[in-house]
DNA sequence: ATCTTTATCTACCGATCGGTAAATTTTCCG
DNA sequence: CGGAAAATTTACCGATCGGTAGATAAAGAT
């Protein structure tokens, strides 16, 4: 029995692994429409019906394609809201382990990127929206403790996760576009290290600590 | 010749610019390469060999209709760094410029989105990178000339820069993405404010003012 | 060994793709 | 008005698309 497991596993894993692999690689390269089902089965040296077999359809290979990386970001999310430490400090770790995530999945991401702020290309829906929410409220949250706690100024919630998810987004960005210019953990958590100083050589303390009662 | 240079104008230029919109609406809603030749004569009411007589290709409709927008940009950016005015003020000025094309010229904006942090997806090579890179150079100006005056603290220059491109492209991206719930000009103006003025409570004043020599 | 199930193949399907040839219509100009 | 140029059409092309039927091979179970 635990013979016939392992062995299922190798066989459709194998082919079904390449499969996927490289339509992840294709997608990422060429995008969603302009990927033929021919050049992915070519790929891992199969024959078309085999795509059939395993995925139903080429919708199909595409959502079990997304299903992986971004169930491991919402898990990464959940968890670190949980985690101890300074409002800055949880900032930093969220925004970090978003940011690995993002580096070793770079082909799902960029293809995510695509259709998020691109248009859809005929790929079935996947509510990457969702992820990006959780994300959002998982930094808000950071931030009101944050500011109950007298470490960040007060100011406005909704201003402040843009400006943190901003500097995220900036560093993924630049990994898409650039990376060989790639900023790495170190360039992220400077930024971020910006963001939160500010800039100006002169500014105003809106915020007052508040007294918990 | 007056008269008919302006008959000519009519004439070519309504049919020409109902495929250039409608082809800018299309590659937006759909991304290039799901966008069909024939959608696209449809929805400017002629047939296929007309958008061949104009565009010479489905390539040609989409280089053409490219060149608009990215054209005002770059001509709004070598202007914004030639104005008068505090770093901060030109800075917000830059900014708030590139965020009004942007959303006037959201179509083909998201298809560039898609493209230029995606897979190129058949298109046409189009340098998006130049007008990013454009414009990242404008921002490092305007910043040295902050740090060089005195009104900005000296901070690295490219985290700086990163900072702040990273704030107006998340503005972008939720105009992208969820237009309803648009930062607007007051809500990037804002976000790019606590990016100056930063989030902590207490920080540390890096740089000391520069003598000018 | 045989039978069943799983995995893979060859050959094919109807539909659609970008692009074009040749004919026709419309517009312009002298 | 007629001729030329510009604009538009109908009908067509070869190629490719996602998907599938039926056959076969391979693996597993008894």
């Amino acid at each position: 029995m635990a013979k016939r497991e392992r062995k299922e596993a190798e066989a459709g894993g194998e082919v079904r692994g390449r499969l996927l692999s490289g339509a992840t690689a294709l997608f990422a390269s060429k995008g969603y429409a302009a990927t033929t089902v021919r050049e992915i089965v070519e790929r891992a040296g199969v024959t078309k019906p085999v795509l059939y077999y395993y995925f139903r359809s080429k919708e199909g290979i595409y959502l079990d394609l997304m299903r992986e990386p971004f169930g491991k970001f919402a898990a990464l999310v959940d968890e670190a809201v949980l985690e101890a430490g300074s409002a800055k400090d949880r900032l930093f770790r969220l925004c970090l382990h978003a940011y690995d995530i993002f580096v070793e999945n770079i082909d799902a991401a960029r293809v995510m990127y695509s259709i998020y702020y691109g248009p859809p290309q005929g790929a079935p829906f996947v509510d990457f929206d969702a992820y990006h929410h959780r994300f959002q409220e998982a930094v808000l949250q950071v931030l009101r403790e944050g500011i109950r706690d007298g470490e960040f100024r007060r100011v406005n919630l909704s201003d402040a996760m843009w400006a943190v998810v901003g500097a995220l987004n900036v560093a993924m960005e630049v990994e898409l576009c650039h990376p060989k210019q790639s900023l790495g953990r170190d360039g992220v958590r400077r930024v971020l290290e910006l963001v939160l100083e500010g800039i100006v050589m002169n500014r105003k303390i809106t915020g007052k600590i508040r007294r918990k009662t």
